[in-house]
Formats: C-alpha cells, structure tokens, sequence
DNA sequence: CGCGCCGTCG
DNA sequence: CGACGGCGCG
C-alpha cells in the first residue's frame, strides 16, 4: 500500500497545475524511493517527468512498487479542494481502485477526505538516461517565464543560443522580431569545462561520481544497461510528430526516452564508471558531435584538463549562490548551442515557476532541451525537441 | 534619424496602453521638440492627442522631422517585453520601415532588442487651436476614473454641470439614477474670471501670454492663422458619426480639429493679441452661444473685471497646490456649462490615471470637452464631443 | 503588490 | 470548454 503525508497541499497543487494542461492522464508511479510521473504531453511532442522524493515526505511508505493511474484534471478537482497549507495524505491500498486523499488542516479542526477514482493507463513510460549536455543556462525562472512569454507575443519560434556572450532568446513574427540576451550576473566568463548533466537538489555537495551514479531513478526501474543502448529517433518536426523510440537494439519491453545520443558506448550514463567517465564522455560527446554536423573543436576537453575540479566546485558554489540569490544568472558551456523551439511549449513549461524560482535550461544541438525545475522535494523537467531548420 | 532614450519604459507603456484601444493605426510624428501623436478614434468620436517633450527624454536626437507610422497593437505587444524600469531607447533611421527597441534592464544583465514593422498612414493630423474654455475642472485622476466608471454602471451617458456649487456628474438608467458632486477642495469660491486655457506642465510659472503662444506645437506645425479660421462642425450625435472639418474656408491642406466655436473672429487663439483678447472672446462667445440655444449671461466678462490678474495667479498657486497634493479639486469657471457625453469613452480615457495623479476637464457648452493628463515629460489629451440634447 | 474575478480568445 | 490576460479589490 502506499502512504504518503505531504505538510503541504500547495506543493502538490501547483505540481498540478503545471502539468495539468499539458498530460491529462498519467500514471504516478510509487515505490519506496518516492513518487514519479513520467508523462508525452497530450500531442506526444513533450516529455513531462515529475519526481517526489520519499524523504520530502512528512511521512512515506510504500511496501512495493504500484503505478496509480490518474486523471489529471480529477485530481486537479480534489486538489482544489485542499487549502494551500493542509496536510495532506495520499493512500492507495494495493491494486485499489481509488486514491485516498486526507486534508487536515494546520490547527486540526477540519479533516476533509475524498476518494478519487483511479484508472489505468498504459504504462509507456521512458527511461530517461542521465545525459550530459553542451551548456546549462541557470536563470530566475520568473525571468524565463518573462521572456518566453514575451517572445510569444512576436513568433511561434525562439531560437535560444548560448555562446561565450551569454543565452540569447531570439523570435521572429510578423510585427516584429525580438531578441533578448542574458549575460551571467557577475560578467565572469561563462564557465566551462565542468561536466553539464541534471541533477537535483538533494544531490548539492555529495561527490560528482555519487550524482550520477544515483540521479535518476527511472534509470534503476526500468533500464537495463542493454537498454541503455536504445536510441530515440529525434525527429525535428515542427508539430505533432512524437519522439518516438526506436525499436532496434532495444532488448526489454521498456522503451527509452534518451535526448542525447552518446549510445555508442553507452556507459557513461552509469554510475559505476567512475572517474574515467569524464574521459570516455569526451571522446564519445567529441565523436558523436562531428557525426551530427557540428564538427567544431572540443572545449569541453580542453577546460577539462585545465580546470576539472576547480571548475566543478565552482560549480557547486554558483548553485549555492543561486539558492541565495534566486536572481543570479549562471552560464555552463562547453559547446556553443544554437536550437529552435516552439514557445508555446515552453511557455507552458514555464507554468512550474512557481515551484521554483530558478530554472536550469540544459542543452546540446540537435538534441531535446530540458528544462527543470528543482524544489525541495523533488522536480519536474521538461524535454523539448527542437525544431527542424535550427541552428 | 531618431533616437530617443527613456529612462523607464512605463511611461510608454502607460501612454500605449491607455491610448490603444482607441486608436489601432498612428503616426509617431517626431521632429526636434520631441514626439507627437494625433488621432482621432476608431469611430470617429474621440480626439487623442500625446506629446512626448525632447527634454523629457534621456536622450533626444531626431535631425528632422520624420513620421512614424505605427500598428499601435504591435507596439504595445512590443512593449510588453519591457519590464517597467527599463531603460528604452528608440530607433529609427531616416525612411526606415522599421522602429528599433532597446530595453536594457537597470542593472544591464538583460538587453533585449526588438525591431517593429512600420507603415504608411495617411497623416490626416488636425490642428488643435489652442482654445479657451468657460470651466475647468482638475481633480485626482483616480476619483475621475472612480465617477465615471461608476456612473457608467447605470447609464450611457453622463451630464457633466460646472456651478458654483462646484462640478456635478449625473448618470440616469434603468435601474437608477445617479449624481455625483464634487466641491472645490478647501470650500473656497469657484474662481473665475482668468482664462481658461490648456496648458502644460513646463509651462506653469510662464507668463500667460507666453502660454497661450507657445503651447500647442500642433499650431505650429499645422496651422496658419488662416487655417485657425476654419471650423469644426460639431456633429454633437451619440455615436459614430465624425467630427468631421468644414471645408469652408479651409486655406492650408490641413485640417483642422476646433472644438471651440469662437471662430468668427479666430484671432483669439494666437497668442499675439494678449489681453484685449478677452474681450474679444466674450463677445464671440457670446454671440456664438447664443446661436446655439445657450443664451444665458456673460459672466466672464464680469468675473475679468473683478478679478483678472487675481486669479491669474491664484490660478497658478492652485495648480501648485495641485502637484504638492494630487487629492486637490480645483474648479475654475467663467460661465455655467452643462454638456452630456457618452461614459463609454470616458471610463477609456480615464485609463489614462496611470500616467497623472490628476486630471483637467476643460468644458465650454457645445464645444469637445478636453480630457487633459499631464505628467513629466508631456501629456496625453482627449477631445469629445458633447452628446445633443445635453443641458 | 498580490489575489481573485470577469471577459475574451482559441 | 478551457486558458490567458486584464481589471478591480483587499
């Protein structure tokens, strides 16, 4: 059974609400680590990953593994029904039918209860690898929610580059092309050289090799390091076409969701390759990118040998900063990016702003972008592809 | 070439917004002095005329005069990307086709950039005599948008009486009937007896020949002396019908908007014929008015005698007053008026309380009433003509 | 300044 | 019918 006590409904709601519009049904997948919904957005152009960590619970069991199929907008409905600061406590019996939900208010004198009925939903979800991208943009979300959605006013399109000047938005429309750009806060030359892979808060100050190692628990349920092999077609429409998954190689009955191709070798996204990672990172990220017609040289590698560790603990403390300062603007690269997205996409990702006020937008050409948002108990990302004729 | 830099992009964003909805199409008409628009509204009704003062500008450099002609629905989709305090530099080369935008946030970590299509728009800029009016109301802007939008619950139309009492607004509806009367503030008499005149902020303290010369660069720009002679026919209907210019007379291709009707004469509203020209006008007014079903007594010319230079200046100190504390009502009346206009364009001028924490109503019977906000570096002025069956 | 409600648009 | 934006209120 599960048992899950929240202190705060309001996490929850604006969970919800943020995603909401985007996936209608969706399966949260519970076991004794926490609480994952993995989701295509209804016109399966977006991927939408939502962890809950177990230890942000007030209280969390959860004997085995049971996926909870859910209609979003039903939950939306009892959700709204709980003020922003009730506990609340999710139950689901084993193979139940309904989920439970309790709203206790902070001083006890009201107890609200529902049951809502539960349905099942295939179970398509992805592993996502761990993946290490060309540049991380980290920028007060609000800020991001500002731009995307101005631009939205102008185009369809933003073509988002990051280069040593800084990430620059940029949109063309009828009345009027727009361009913004962001420098890093303290004018320090954007960092670099630093491996650029997501990762969560709870993860802030443990070793790198720990991080990716341990990251990403789609990764432990679903994947198998065959699977890991899989490659996702990355097919650049415009519009509606899915990510779809590519069936070659692909060797359990899961499919993954992998916006990086690094395949060939595969095992940098395991946590049990230590420190020689960084190497084969380089020389496969190297490889892989001359193939997909970026043929530029290798910064990565060079920054690497020059300022490893002192790069990543400067890493570590930029975050910290951030945390601080939620309107410092930090800037990775490794690799200049140039991609096109659909902003309405992301003005819709960008909704989650007020789980979080920052947002890490991380990067690779040709590859989809995630956008995440890390809160204290857990997050949600974002998988964009990006739009065909980029660059 | 111009270029103009804004210390903060509100004070266009405001002007925009509160315009916008009038007017969809305008010529930005730069020259030297800084930067004008002129429209009438989407129906024809409504006058708007905005002035923008060189000085009033960071920056101001435009060698010649140059119209830019604006989608203001795309303008103002451009200036939503500017946060408020932005610094905002306009752009546009000699014949350009495009407005160029640069916001560049305070602390310059942001600078967006937007280039706005221009158009053609046929520059049918009228003339706006600088005109004398029998009342002048000033009061919080606020307390306007308050009356009229309130008053707009109940009906279409509001009848606005300037008496010694002080000014009245009254509504009459289905359901209810409803007046409003506001007094001068510190219960003084109404004054009366100096000219009443538009004027603007960088002009208090100026001698009121002065005044009268040189406020209205539209005079300048447009009109002769001749075209001053033309007259405006005063279709006073309640709703589409145009105030359209007479062609009589007409000397220049420009035309002329004259809510005034003091125009057999004309020579009034230049300002070289100082004080005789009070007289002038009583008489012309008079007779004029008389013409127009309004025959009552000449007050003003009384009210001159008795009190002309007193009240001049006691007309200046209360405009002082008026900027130490925005809560000041001020009534200024030579002549009883009582006109009816319609709320719906009312309630949207009265948008334009963001950019004033004051408002003049500058009324003669059967003439536009003028809608008058002035804020730093310039104003925004509303003409309406009055509904028929006013009084 | 933030939140909630109403109206408009997709 | 739902979502987004604007306006009004506390």
């Amino acid at each position: 059974m599960l048992e899950a006590k929240l202190a705060e409904a309001g996490t929850l709601k604006k969970l919800l609400d943020a995603i909401k519009e985007l996936v209608t049904d969706a399966n949260f997948e519970c076991n004794e680590e926490g609480i994952n919904l993995q989701a295509m957005d209804n016109s399966h152009v977006a991927l939408v990953a939502v962890h809950l960590e177990a230890a942000g619970f007030k209280r969390y069991r959860c004997d085995r593994p049971m996926p909870l199929g859910v209609n979003l907008t039903s939950l939306t409905k009892v959700l709204k029904c709980a003020k922003d600061d009730d506990i609340t406590t999710l139950k689901a019996a084993d193979e139940a039918d309904v989920l439970n939900l309790v709203y206790e208010a902070k001083n006890s004198d009201r107890i609200a209860e529902y049951d809502m009925k539960l349905m099942d939903i295939d179970s398509d979800t992805l592993g996502i690898p761990d993946t290490e991208y060309d540049a991380r943009v980290t920028m007060p979300s609000a800020e991001f929610t500002r731009i995307v959605r101005d631009l939205s006013q102008l185009g369809e399109s933003v073509r988002i580059e990051v280069s040593k000047e800084g990430v620059r938005f940029a949109s063309e429309g009828e009345a009027a092309n727009g361009s913004v750009l962001m420098k890093q806060t303290d004018g320090a030359s954007v960092a670099g050289g630093n491996k650029i892979m997501a990762k969560t808060k709870r993860e802030d100050g443990v070793d790198e090799e720990e991080q990716e190692g341990g990251e990403e628990e789609e990764q432990e349920e679903g994947g198998s390091k065959k699977a890991k092999k899989e490659k996702v077609k990355k097919e650049k429409t415009d519009g509606d076409v899915d990510m779809v998954v590519d069936d070659e190689e692909k060797e359990d009955g899961e499919e993954e969701f992998k916006p990086n191709s690094d395949d060939e070798e595969g095992e940098e996204e395991q946590g049990d390759d230590d420190e020689n990672e960084d190497e084969d990172d380089d020389e496969e990220g190297g490889k892989k990118r001359k193939k997909k017609a970026n043929g530029s040289a290798k910064p990565k590698k060079k920054a690497k040998t020059s300022s490893s560790s002192s790069s990543k603990s400067k890493l570590k403390k930029g975050k910290k900063e951030d945390d601080e300062d939620a309107q410092a603007i930090t800037i990775e690269m490794n690799q200049h990016v140039s991609l096109t997205f659909s902003l309405k996409y992301l003005v819709n990702f960008s909704k989650s702003a007020s789980l979080c006020p920052k947002v890490q937008l991380m990067m690779s050409n040709d590859v989809p972008l995630l956008v995440a948002y890390d809160f204290g108990q857990g997050y949600i990302r974002y998988y964009l592809a990006p739009k065909i004729g980029d660059d």
